[in-house]
DNA sequence: CTTAACTCGAACATTAATGTACGAGTTACA
DNA sequence: TGTAACTCGTACATTAATGTTCGAGTTAAG
């Protein structure tokens, strides 16, 4: 995190920011994070809120909600990069698939509900160019283990990453309903793809 | 985001409407049950112009988006409970699902879009009273097939009747992605369901 | 210490949606 | 055919969100 990877806004002088600023920016970053990744029609407002600044302060930093929703994802996409570093996925695709769920699960959906709840504030080409870099590594995955066998290949690779976020996504809310817990969640997920993968 | 706001209500003499009413009625439901099983964040303006009805008019027979979000979860319901009939549910668990998914996975679909596109406008309790009947059915479906051994007891009950309509979620994002015709999609579906089911 | 960067509340303009009120015209139906 | 029910455009009140401007105070950094 040391690149600043400033959103070029035409009322900054571009040069490098005061430490407080960039203290805040952090603040607005993580705070929007956990608001849009939890529900949708969040304000801005409600971010600078829950960001403990003032929406002015947010709108300083970020010229539009556009703007903040882009840096959003551009942020998410790194934490998401650098978690994935973290992650074995040398081996058995079938065995790989298993760790990177039970690893990484939560992450993957906090990512697809940020998608969803940003997806009304900017273009399908902006978040289609910089589509999910996981979602890209995960399917690598899958087709790595079709070639070998471990999965099936009468299916189609897009659709079995689809299926994947899919329950990934519905396991949150079974846990969010209460109908399982946290600790279920990656067993039943896992349990549920791998039989579903199997050729 | 409390109600309470009791609206001018009373408006209607509670009789029999008058059959230019009626179809006027009419046609605000089919409207707005397409536009809002489509995509979020419809609004009642929206709903009439699609209906080729005024606004007030629509206002006249429905005095809140709310009270209109009602009617059309209603006639979802409606809808879904008549489709149930004309699917044959006996015999062996697997065929059966088979069949319902086929023929009925498209409802399913627009249940699913609609509930999450309401779900801002009615409170938590009025959507589980009248939770989508055939979430219940398919619910009773699966617990029949784990009960005769043609599905895998494993895993919870929610969770399986969850990963359904999770898939068939996915599905229909595939096919509005062109990533998967409508032809293909009942057998993708029916062939993921299967696997993951099969004991 | 000095200053430029930064914060932040208050106020304002704009846009969009919801819901109400009025009134003139149209349509169903007894 | 008479009339109550219905339609619908216009206009208005309200609420909420977005984004900007102003100015006075605070803080980082050279």
């Amino acid at each position: 995190m040391a690149e600043g990877k400033t959103t070029a806004s035409a009322r900054q002088p571009a040069g490098p920011r005061r430490a407080d600023a960039q203290r805040n920016i952090d603040k607005i970053l993580t705070a929007g994070l956990k608001l849009y990744s939890s529900r949708p029609g969040v304000s801005v407002a409600e971010v600078a809120q829950a960001a403990g600044v003032g929406r002015v302060t947010l709108y300083g930093h970020f010229p539009s909600r556009t703007e903040l929703a882009k840096a959003l994802m551009t942020r998410a996409f790194e934490e998401t990069e650098a978690a994935w570093a973290s992650v074995e996925t040398d081996g058995p695709a079938d065995e790989a698939l298993d760790r990177l769920l039970r690893e990484q699960w939560y992450l993957m959906e906090r990512n697809r509900n940020l998608r969803d709840n940003v997806v009304g504030d900017l273009s399908p080409q902006w978040l289609r160019q910089r589509h999910d870099p996981i979602l890209r590594r995960v399917e690598e995955l899958i087709s790595r283990g079709r070639e070998d066998g471990a999965f099936r290949a009468d299916l189609p690779l897009s659709w079995m990453v689809t299926a994947l976020y899919s329950l990934v996504h519905a396991a949150a809310d079974e846990i969010s309903e209460g109908r399982l817990t946290a600790d279920e969640a990656p067993g039943v997920l896992s349990a549920s793809l791998q039989s579903m993968y199997r050729p």
